[in-house]
DNA sequence: AAGACGAAAGTGGTTGA
DNA sequence: TCAACAACTTTCGTCTT
């Protein structure tokens, strides 16, 4: 795997100047704003892809490992006879030794069961992690919540994959990569509404409380979905600062405004993407995207001549 | 032919009694 | 538990480029 470091030149645009967004976790092409993600943290898939696309396209890993064949048939069983192997009956200070073994013995399967499960959480958040294409640092943090989790029994009475996605949902907030519910949904095995209900009962539970998603969270990935430049993408980032001053954004669906923030900036910026493709990536409808903009643009005194 | 616009009815989730 | 409610979606017809 190639290094970070020697990654000098936008994969998109050639462009040399690369900057390094600390708080996302992403390269960024000061350019055009081609988002490299994996290549700053992610040691995780061995192939390499440039865009969402391909990322999707290479991205193989499929249904979940069955781990229901816990060990292989590997392990061993104490036989409950207090025979030795020829038969005989054992001396009563060998039974109590067997006794003690079996014991143990048990002790350590239920110990290797929720390690069992833990593993199988974590290779789930991880098969989610690789189809979104999240970096290494949001897989971590998943992984500390989920394992907060299993500590404070929260996963009793839920499935291990409605937490997982939980997890994973929340640590794309908390790192500032938001993903919406739909789209953990999509690569999770669950529904969207078991995957809110754990979210929000961890959340409640693990005292973990996270501010509404922003708007501006969304436009580097939208932005390089559409191929918009990084002066696109800051102008539609400087339009949802005005917006959220005057309370545009409130009770409003984060990735419908920052849709129509995009749009406008594509417009402005001589970029121009159609509404239809803006409400594709962004995942809501035109319907949405026309609305937020109109608000926007009237709200804020914009003219956008078409 | 494609995109933009807007009206109207429908949907799922939250809130408050 | 139920009904009201706001945001968003679906659908569809019209206008513009």
């Amino acid at each position: 795997m190639e290094r970070p470091e020697k990654q000098k030149k936008c994969p998109e645009c050639g462009s040399g100047k690369l900057v390094r967004d600390y708080e996302r976790a992403e390269l960024v092409c000061a350019g055009c704003g081609f988002v490299i993600h994996d290549k700053i943290m992610d040691m995780g898939p061995e192939w390499r892809a440039f865009d969402q696309e391909q990322r999707e396209r290479r991205g193989r890993v499929g249904a979940p490992m069955t781990f229901t064949i816990h060990d292989k048939g590997l392990s061993t069983m104490i036989d409950w006879r207090d025979r030795d192997s020829h038969g005989k009956d054992l001396t009563p200070k060998r039974r109590a030794q067997i006794y003690r073994l079996r014991k143990w013995q048990r002790r350590i399967r239920v110990s290797d069961a929720t390690e069992r499960n833990l593993a199988f959480a974590l290779s789930e958040v991880d098969r989610m992690s690789s189809h979104l294409g999240l970096p290494r640092n949001v897989r971590e943090a998943a992984a500390v919540i989920y394992r907060r989790a299993v500590e404070e029994r929260l996963i009793r009475g839920r499935s291990i994959e409605g937490v997982a996605a939980a997890a994973l949902y929340a640590a794309c907030r908390e790192c500032k990569v938001p993903r919406t519910l739909d789209e953990i949904a999509d690569v999770s095995r669950v529904s969207k509404k078991e995957i809110g209900r754990s979210y929000r009962f961890i959340a409640r539970e693990l005292l973990i409380h996270l501010r509404p998603t922003s708007p501006t969270d969304y436009i580097p990935r939208f932005g390089s979905e559409l191929g918009l430049s990084g002066e696109a993408q800051s102008k539609a980032i400087d339009l949802l600062k005005e917006a959220t001053k005057k309370g545009l954004t409130s009770g409003r669906g984060p990735t419908g405004v920052a849709a129509a923030a995009i749009y406008i900036a594509s417009v402005v910026s001589g970029e121009r993407r159609t509404q239809r493709d803006v409400a594709d990536v962004a995942r809501v409808t035109e319907v949405t995207v026309r609305n937020r903009y109109k608000e926007l643009c009237e709200k804020l005194g914009l003219e956008v001549e078409l």
